[in-house]
DNA sequence: GTGCATCATGGAGTCAACTCCAGGGTCAAG
DNA sequence: CTTGACCCTGGAGTTGACTCCATGATGCAC
C-alpha cells in the first residue's frame, strides 16, 4: 500500500494556496466562516484540501458581493440530515434570485459602458461637439475588481 | 412663452428622489463625487435633474463594485475637450474588461449555485446519503444585494 | 415677526473586513 | 542546543463608506 495520506499544510502554506493572508484566515475562524481547525501538539492550526476549496468558494462568494455574514450563514450550517438541508436549499435559492438580479444590474451597466465608450469613439472621431458625454448628463463607469488581497506577510 | 424652466430641489428632495440619504448628498460633495452644488442665496444646495442622473449612475456603478474612488476618477474629468474624452475613454474601456471579469466570475458563481440547488434537491429526494452536499466538500454560495441604503432621516 | 421644518458646517462615531503588533511558543537544521 | 523561520493569542489600529450630532442659519406660513 503507499502511502499517500492526504496533504495538509500549516497557515503560512495555505495562506499561499489561497491568496489570502494568515491574518485573514485567522480572521474568517473568529468569525465561523470556517470551524476552528485542528492543532500540530505545539497549537498550529492544520488545513486540508477540502478547507481550501471552502475558502476559494468563500472567496468567490465575496468576489461576487456577498458579506461575510451572508457567507457564514450558508456554510455554518453544520447540523446534519435532511432538515438542514431543507434550510440551506431555501437560502440557497435565496441566494440565487439575489445573484440574478446582481447579474442583470452588470448587464445593464454594462450596456450603458458601452454606450458611453461609443460616445467617445463618436466624439473623438471629430463628429458633432468636443464635449465628452460621459462626464455630463448620461455618462456610465467601470467596475472594479472586489478586493487587493495581496497576502502581505503576516510580521515576517 | 410658457414658464417651464428646470424644475431643481433642495437636498431633502435630491435625496428622497434617489432613494440615498442627505447626509450621503453632502458626504459625495466632499468626497468629489460631485462638483460643489450652486446654492441659494441662503447657503442651501440646489439640485437639477442631470446632478440626480449623475447620483444614480453613481449608485449603479456602486452597485456593481466600484469604489467611491474608482467613480470619482471618472466623474471628476470636468475638464473638456477631446484630450479629455481621450483619458476616460481609456478608463472605461479598462473598467468594461474589468466589469466582464466580474461578469463571468458572477457566471461561475451561479453555476456553482444551481449545482448546489440540484444537489440539495437530490438529497431530499431520498436519492444517496442525507448528507447535504453544501456545506461539505463542494459548496456554493449565493450572492447579496450590495448595500441596505435605507433613507434614514437626518435628525429629522 | 414668530414657528417650525429644512438646511449648513465641522467633527465625531459606526461598521465591516481586515491588518498590525507585542510578547511569547514550536520546530527543523546545523 | 542554539538559531531562524514560522506559528500562537489578544487586542489595537486602519480603511471605506457612510451616519450622527451640536450649533446655528433659512424660509415660508400664518
Amino acid at each position: 500500500m503507499s502511502n499517500d495520506t492526504a496533504p495538509t499544510y500549516r497557515i503560512g502554506e495555505a495562506a499561499a494556496r489561497t491568496a489570502l493572508s494568515r491574518d485573514t484566515l485567522r480572521y474568517y475562524e473568529r468569525m465561523g466562516l470556517l470551524p476552528r481547525q485542528p492543532r500540530t501538539s505545539g497549537g498550529f492550526r492544520v488545513y486540508d484540501e477540502a478547507t481550501l476549496e471552502r475558502l476559494l468558494f468563500i472567496t468567490r462568494a465575496q468576489a461576487v458581493g456577498f458579506s461575510l455574514e451572508d457567507i457564514r450563514q450558508l456554510v455554518s450550517f453544520d447540523g446534519q440530515g435532511l432538515e438542514r438541508c431543507g434550510r440551506v436549499r431555501h437560502l440557497i435559492a435565496t441566494k440565487l434570485a439575489e445573484l440574478d438580479e446582481r447579474l442583470s444590474e452588470l448587464r445593464a451597466f454594462r450596456r450603458s459602458l458601452v454606450g458611453s465608450l461609443r460616445a467617445c469613439d463618436a466624439v473623438l472621431a471629430g463628429d458633432g461637439d468636443p464635449e465628452c458625454p460621459v462626464v455630463d448628463p448620461e455618462k456610465p463607469l467601470g467596475p472594479r475588481a472586489p478586493r487587493e488581497r495581496a497576502l502581505k506577510r503576516d510580521r515576517a
